[in-house]
DNA sequence: TTGAGAATAGACCGGTCAGTCTAGTGAGAA
DNA sequence: TTCTCACTAGACTGACCGGTCTATTCTCAA
């Protein structure tokens, strides 16, 4: 494994925990055994390697969507309680520290646009993939005709940041059960 | 106005925008023309000043609740949603930039159980008022008898925090308009 | 075998951090 | 008038911050 990816790989892990602010380059290095012109060799500055870090996080999401939204043996909105189903396997090996893309972006979007702009980036990929996929479940009847696939999904996702955040306060998966439970009986009943 | 008061609206509205790590009290002094004196002289640490400014915020919240969870003018399902359009005005002051609470919660409940579990009370304070106006709901029948106050007062107010966080990456109020809408109509629509 | 560039290594930099210390000021009590 | 104490004032401390710099080592192509 390379430096780089070692790099990476901590960030991921230290900057769920510590957020942006709270970590600092020397802790990293110590905790990889890394030396500093390592660290400046691959990463321009600080920003750039957590913008990197985010990237990675992007992957692991999208894997995680192709898994779920693309399961042939679910229905559409099966598929897509599916994907944060996943995600909540991700937060409990993780000890329930909640989404990194919300952490990052509570922290930072007050003050550092770029974040704001490529978190706020990431939601909306994230988004539009569970959008077609509920547009899918539109077409199939599994939610009423005239609703929004698009602001469906963001709400979708929207609520599950909230209940990933008092799920990170609480070290607890509950917020994240009752949240999806409420949100797809919501979604079945008002066609039923 | 004395110094300590000034001291905690400046906290008020920087730790809402900075959070707690990038906000430095040299800056906070500069801000309100205090000098560090005064400052430790009214407050034994960061940590503790920061504390306070969540008691202060926690003050607004629960005029907000008084406002409207006792407005006998409305139904108790509409007293609670009466609460969170308060929030969503107190935030268009503050320029869309979220909760305090679920900007603080996210950045330090991670590495600081004291910030932690101060949140999470606050959080869990809201809650309960909350659902002692959907009990009341439940009474007059406008949501189902078998429904759990508890688990939905918590339900709208993790929803809600995701949605505001939502809002401050977009620093605009339709997520939080969406939220609410979804929120209530599902309610409501249960027990047609 | 040698040359080049990628990667490692860590001392070092100026600046800023939270927090301490001592001196001084001002208002109200005695 | 004088004593007291809450409060103001800001210089100062040591630690740590992100980032730079130069020297060295490693890898691999020519």
């Amino acid at each position: 494994m390379t430096t780089r990816e070692r790099l990476l790989d901590a960030g991921l892990e230290m900057l769920l925990q510590h957020g942006y602010n709270d970590l600092g380059i020397q802790a990293l290095l110590r905790a990889t055994g890394t030396p500093k012109g390592s660290f400046y060799h691959h990463f321009q500055s600080k920003e750039d390697f957590a913008l990197q870090v985010i990237d990675r996080y992007m992957e692991e999401v999208h894997r995680g969507l192709e898994l779920s939204l693309e399961d042939p043996g679910l229905t559409p909105l099966a598929r897509a309680r599916r994907f944060f189903e996943l995600s909540r396997e991700k937060y409990r090996r993780d000890g329930y520290l909640g989404c990194m893309l919300g952490g990052l972006g509570q922290e930072l979007s007050g003050v550092n646009p770029t974040f704001a702009a490529k978190i706020e980036a990431c939601f909306s990929e994230i988004s539009c993939r569970i959008a077609s996929c509920l547009e899918e479940a539109r077409r199939q009847g599994e939610i009423p005709q005239q609703a929004d696939p698009r602001e469906l999904a963001n709400l979708l996702l929207n609520c599950w940041e909230g209940a990933a955040l008092r799920s990170r306060l609480l070290r607890d998966p509950a917020p994240l059960d009752q949240m999806l439970d409420f949100y797809f009986s919501a979604a079945t009943r008002s066609v039923g």
